[in-house]
DNA sequence: TTTAGCACTCGGGTTTGGCGAGTGCTAACT
DNA sequence: AGTTAGCACTCGCCAAACCCGAGTGCTAAA
């Protein structure tokens, strides 16, 4: 590969000017550029070259190039220079970010919809999650007669729970020493590894019928395997719809569809989880996503850490044609918006 | 008004042929139907003084005819009768409505799909609420040093929680106390009157710090405040979406705005929620429907009871042009079905 | 090696004309 | 009086023809 200096400065140029226009960009708008040096005639001779090499396309005859995936990759990997931003737009984002924010997920909700208005784009992100959690505390609260409600604390300190109905009479006391037994039994053992027998092992020589045992048993163990799953995020899709690349219905459909097909976008996100820390930005560009019906669009998205074991994920989803320079710097900022509100909510709440 | 059987036979026929075909419907198409016992010209005849009485529009000259809002809606009121359902499919959707229920919102979601399969339409429902909730019981449960849930109980018997941090080690019994004094301040007020003072008045003479104590306050008033408010489930709208009337991709997204602008549904169903119980159906046509891009659209809605208290709403949003005499059955039999499968979780879950 | 000039290509928008579905009116029929 | 056949007319839709202009690749000169 390796780009000449020249050969760069118009891909970087032809890419940033379609990204504005949406419009194949020819050599005359390049050569008007201008900072430029060259003419019309050289950057025609350059982007054949660049066409050559798989970086540029032109969608017919008589009209300008756009990049091709590879185009964008190379744009994103050497050429662009993601600005800072201003400080007048984070005071804005600090600002917003902590308006009627009651629990962490309103946070994170809140960060994700900030996020879509920051660029312009349709923004994901993934409720928080630890790599091999397990089960901290169990907890059975009588609610009313025959209603308990089911508590799992896991380790990093995730809380969920869960209503249910039992058939019959039973007291705190009780409650307290079934779920106090299966909390023991599971201490250390990794949520996957978790199964039915496993819980049943706990209640062995526990003086109460068998149905109401089984019952609690499944009631528990439902309620740990459900902890555990992650929510996703999603908003501004409509900012995303708009772009001229989804003028036709149908593109609007398959990408509608592809974003609303419950869990893919979740499972996605979750293998993208393993991503170490030093390449904090995953950058995934139309073919590259292996998803049907995203094949017109970019995924940006970055890990989030909370405290030193929890981690989450939050991007954006746009057009290929994407402005990655704005996109990149938004994204952190706001990842570590949500750190830092974290952070200061544990230990001192306002 | 009083149209004659002849008339309401022809307007029967044009939206019968309409709803399938999405085309205007002209006077051959209802003469040539097997049943027919008129000629085309007749037919012209009647479709001429329907169109005066604003029952049916013409596109533009030379084509046939369509419904208009009123005409769709004497055909809802008098000219249609919805069939029964097959009970293969009642089956079916009995079966498919317990899968993987855990907690009765995950059967309302499960619900909500079904019906959307069932109509091909999209669905939409409310979580249930009572009309004046007040706050049964309100427990502060010590997770973990510093955090503390916080679980409302209202009085129709639905659950909410919220975990919060609190700035200093306290003790469960302290808890206690507090969330009793708290929980017996509030007996028997309706939540909508519930105010941070309301809630003040409660910790009169009790021995802790006043910022603890008002820290505790605040996130009991806010957890009852949230614990009341309504979440809304929406499913198949790429149903809706791929349906002719929608190959726009601005009608698309006018469409997709309307039903994804947070709380405008919630609201507009909310309100809805008065319908008395005598006129179980709701359906709103086109331009009955006050939200701004659902004009292409109806809405039919019904209310489901659980118990003797609680009520929330199901229903789909489809095209206009939509199958009302197949949509209303389906939505009936999955009301009753949720209701008959709360009613029997409630007494003995399996 | 770069650039000016030029012939060529081809997509997009506009115009034109024919086709056909559907109508309203009139006159004949029951 | 109500119904029906016949017919002229309207108008949206579609395809063909057409032009325009943007952009190219090539060639030859600087």
């Amino acid at each position: 590969m390796s780009l000449g200096e020249r050969q760069q400065w118009i891909l970087k140029s032809i890419v940033d000017t379609y990204v504005s226009t949406a419009e194949p960009v020819g050599s005359r708008a390049i050569a008007q550029q201008s900072d430029s040096p060259i003419s019309s005639a050289t950057i025609r001779n350059e982007m054949a070259e660049l066409e050559a090499r798989g970086l540029l396309v032109q969608p017919h005859t008589s009209a300008g190039r756009i990049p091709t995936d590879l185009g964008y990759r190379e744009y994103v990997d050497n050429l662009m220079t993601p600005a800072e931003l201003p400080e007048a737009e984070k005071q804005e984002i600090r600002h917003e970010l902590s308006e009627r924010v009651y629990e962490f997920n309103d946070l994170l909700k809140r960060a994700t919809s900030l996020l879509s208005v920051a660029t312009g784009y349709a923004s994901v992100s993934l409720t928080p999650s630890e790599q091999f959690s397990y089960v901290k505390q169990l907890k059975f609260l009588s609610i009313e007669a025959e209603r308990v409600l089911v508590i799992v604390v896991l380790s990093a300190g995730l809380v969920r729970d869960r209503l249910i109905r039992i058939s019959e009479l039973i007291s705190s006391e009780q409650l307290q020493l079934i779920a106090g037994a299966i909390e023991e039994s599971l201490q250390g053992i990794p949520i996957q590894e978790i199964t039915l027998v496993t819980v049943e092992s706990a209640l062995e020589g526990i003086a109460l019928p068998d149905a109401i045992l089984n019952q609690l048993l499944y009631e528990a163990y439902i309620s740990i395997k459900q902890a555990d799953h992650l929510d996703v995020y999603m908003d501004g899709v409509q900012r995303l719809l708009v772009q001229p690349e989804f003028r036709e219905a149908t593109e609007v459909h398959r990408v509608y569809n592809a974003l609303h097909n419950d869990g893919l976008i979740t499972g996605y996100l979750t293998k993208a989880q393993g991503q170490g820390p030093d390449r904090p930005f995953m950058i995934r560009i139309g073919q590259e996503i292996k998803l049907n019906g995203l094949e017109a669009c970019s995924l940006v998205t970055t890990t989030y850490e909370l405290g030193d074991r929890l981690c989450g994920r939050i991007g954006i989803i746009g057009p290929k044609r994407m402005e990655y320079e704005k996109v990149i710097p938004r994204i952190s900022f706001i990842r570590e918006s949500v750190k830092e509100y974290y952070d200061k909510k544990s230990e001192n709440f306002e």
